[in-house]
DNA sequence: AGTTTAAGTCAGCGTTGTTGACATTCCAAG
DNA sequence: CTTGGAATGTCAACAACGCTGACTTAAACT
């Protein structure tokens, strides 16, 4: 019956978990817990003319104010002309300020405005709750199971970036 | 320093780790957790005309062989018209056979071929391995505390969609 | 038999990713 | 001081894959 397979894995140091079957769950549960994730988010976009691209912008220039493109570009891994697209509309609808680099006048800073700073509250309150029911729902060990396997899951560059926001956290 | 920022949430009942601070961090985890997720199967992908949507579609056929159009189209959760503009060029190119329904023929019935079958292994075992060396790295504890999340993250109908197929294992 | 409902198709559009070519601006090395 | 290269930005074209709206066909229901 369905209990077997609703078991939790084998504790300690047995790795019979893994079997195929297993993995396969793991995948599906990842694919339907991201359309979660980016749902209420979504949902807040779609009556703007604004897509998950502009959110994630919006996101990392909150997180690091004052980033330039190029560092930008890195951490969301797209071209700077995909980049470039969703930064235009962003700046000419007032939402991100870009100002050129005082040592470097090639650069540009990127920051968001008041405007800008009120969509990001917006966006990451919604995403938040979600995030934050889950981990209620799941409690304080599933949660720290949870990062350690999605840490193990990143490509060496990418878990690069994740440290380096993480560490230089307010 | 950093080590501060390292430590593992506190255990037990207390929900004081669920700090912004916290949900933040778990955000950014779970988007650069998602990039590797699909990292290896792109990558696979981009050699051929294909897109992560083929994947998809490849990977719920086949575990779902004879499902109808309408079920997957829920389970993928786009319209029809998205998922035909795969599925026709995927019967078009042999890795999907659509049959016509017995009972209602309205329905069409979805299997993969073995060409499709091919694919769908060299995908999945990509993305497999990944997991499994995430799951290795991690630990059985760290496993079953991500499932509790992710599944916690879920919509109640994706949560549904998610039970029914892990409940239909073979 | 005629209407309604369901499944699937076709046409067209928007967002967001891609490449390629190119201009501009500027730092830094020769 | 000139030049090479780096950072940025723009234009154009294209592909993947969401979406809506209009339509055909088949089944089901009055």
């Amino acid at each position: 019956m369905a209990d077997g397979r609703m078991m939790a894995p084998p504790s300690g140091e047995s790795l019979l978990f893994l079997t195929d079957e297993h993995l396969r769950q793991a995948i599906e549960a990842m694919f339907f817990a991201y359309r979660g994730f980016t749902a209420d988010p979504d949902r807040i976009l779609a009556d703007m003319a604004y897509g998950r691209a502009h959110h994630r912008a919006i996101h990392f220039i909150n997180r690091a104010p004052g980033t330039t493109v190029n560092n930008l570009l890195n951490i969301l891994g797209v071209t700077k002309q995909s980049l470039n697209r969703v930064l235009r509309t962003l700046i000419a609808d007032g939402l991100v300020q870009s100002r050129v680099g005082r040592n470097d006048k090639r650069e540009r800073h990127l920051f968001l405005t008041d405007e800008g700073r009120a969509l990001e509250q917006k966006l990451s309150d919604a995403q938040r709750a979600r995030m934050r029911m889950a981990f209620r729902t799941a409690g304080p060990e599933a949660v720290a199971g949870f990062r350690t396997v999605l840490e193990a899951m990143m490509d060496p560059e990418m878990r690069e970036s994740f440290d380096r926001l993480r560490d230089s956290a307010p």
